[in-house]
DNA sequence: CCCGCATCTTGCCGCCGACAAGATAGGGGC
DNA sequence: GCCCCTATCTTGTCGGCGGCAAGATGCGGG
């Protein structure tokens, strides 16, 4: 079969698309990016192409399961990413920090992927079809042995911290990033100055994460 | 006019509901928390409430538009809590956990409204419809003072980082809801077992944030 | 060569949001 | 007391969507 870009119509003459599941993926990808999860329709996507409007049921279920496949991909490339900022820095700090600008930078570069990846889509289901990213995935995986990393030089006596600490950082690094996508920051400052903002606020929080864990161990506030 | 419970049906032999529009947005709330934003037709709703399917729009304008005001009232509900949260502390600490944990604990108890008003809805609009909620909102000016009165007793002469902590501090709870909301933590484990491992991580987030304002001023992390 | 099955097609259903035009009633102005 | 004005709600319609069913096509293994 002549291998075309994944992303091509099909050709008028042709019965069999040949790609369809792959062009689905890539074409759902570019317009989630471009026009938003809401903007996503198998329809539309079947015209664009070139191919009936019950073909992309053969591949995906229904919409959830193209989100779903849609989100898979993305905690690859997500993990991926991490796993990269992280090598790439050798002292234990700079890397977390790396990591935790991996992080948000991922969500910045590509919103739509990250929202299918973390929004309510797939999990205000009943039940939720449970994206493989558990506590377990490679993205959680880089965090956690960062912050060993960073605990073993510092405080190793806190070793038994490291997975309160790293949710800690996660969702730091997870609400900043979900504050620029979709919180109130962006709509209502100019763009510039929105940037600015959140920029300055985003190395705040990996300096109140530096300052943590640099600090020793100190008494949890106390239990409600 | 009979005031009647503005969740109530129109009576069969009356023209005119009364309060649709209240009725609509109480109506909207409840199908918000208990099926979902997803759930939520503006049909559906006017079946509800004994009314035909266009009599909402005299009150909003679309979707988006009762959405948009079902977010308002939530950040109205949501400043309270957290001014409220904030009121029963004395310790400048303890007031700053009660106002992280008050956070935390209205997502938790209105899942529905807190994606409607951080969701993507209304962000991924164009052009966004701005909710009320800006940096000058209720919430965060709570939350900006509270981050001032710690700063206060433990590091005066960082007054003026006062707005970036209190970013962080805002992205580390809002991060945690959202990880309990939408997050793969959820989804992977057991119930009760994601649950203690939520309560675990927003207590070492709390912790943190702890920490890193006791901690004397540090030098922040190289800026990439 | 041919048959099986994956792939893709047309056709249909109900639901939805949105728009248009008409019915109803309640209340202010006279 | 009456009448009109306008907010409110009605019926009717349109196109788009997701999902299901039944039929057409053609690739590839036997």
């Amino acid at each position: 079969m002549p291998r075309r870009p994944s992303t091509a119509r099909k050709p008028a003459g042709r019965y069999h698309h040949g790609e369809l599941r792959h062009a689905l993926l890539d074409a759902a990808a570019a317009v989630v990016e471009r026009e938003g999860i809401g903007a996503l329709s198998l329809r539309e996507l079947a015209r664009r192409l070139g191919v009936s409007h019950a073909a992309p049921a053969h591949h995906f279920a229904d919409r959830t399961a193209l989100l779903a496949a849609l989100a898979a991909d993305g905690y690859a490339r997500f993990g991926a990413a991490l796993a990269d900022a992280a090598r790439r820095e050798r002292d234990p700090f700079e890397r977390l920090f790396a990591v935790g600008r991996a992080y948000v930078q991922f969500a910045l570069d590509h919103p739509g992927r990250f929202r299918v990846m973390f929004g309510r889509e797939l999990s205000e289901l009943d039940p939720p079809p449970c994206p493989p990213e558990p506590e377990g995935g490679a993205a959680w995986q880089v965090l956690l042995d960062t912050v060993r990393g960073v605990l073993e030089v510092t405080a190793p006596e806190r070793r038994a911290d490291a997975e309160g600490v790293a949710f800690a950082c996660w969702a730091t690094v997870h609400g900043a990033a979900m504050l620029w996508l979709d919180g109130p920051l962006r709509a209502a400052l100019p763009p510039a100055e929105a940037r600015a903002r959140f920029e300055a606020g985003l190395e705040a929080s990996l300096a109140m994460i530096g300052a943590a864990l640099r600090a020793p161990g100190r008494p949890p506030p106390r239990r409600r």
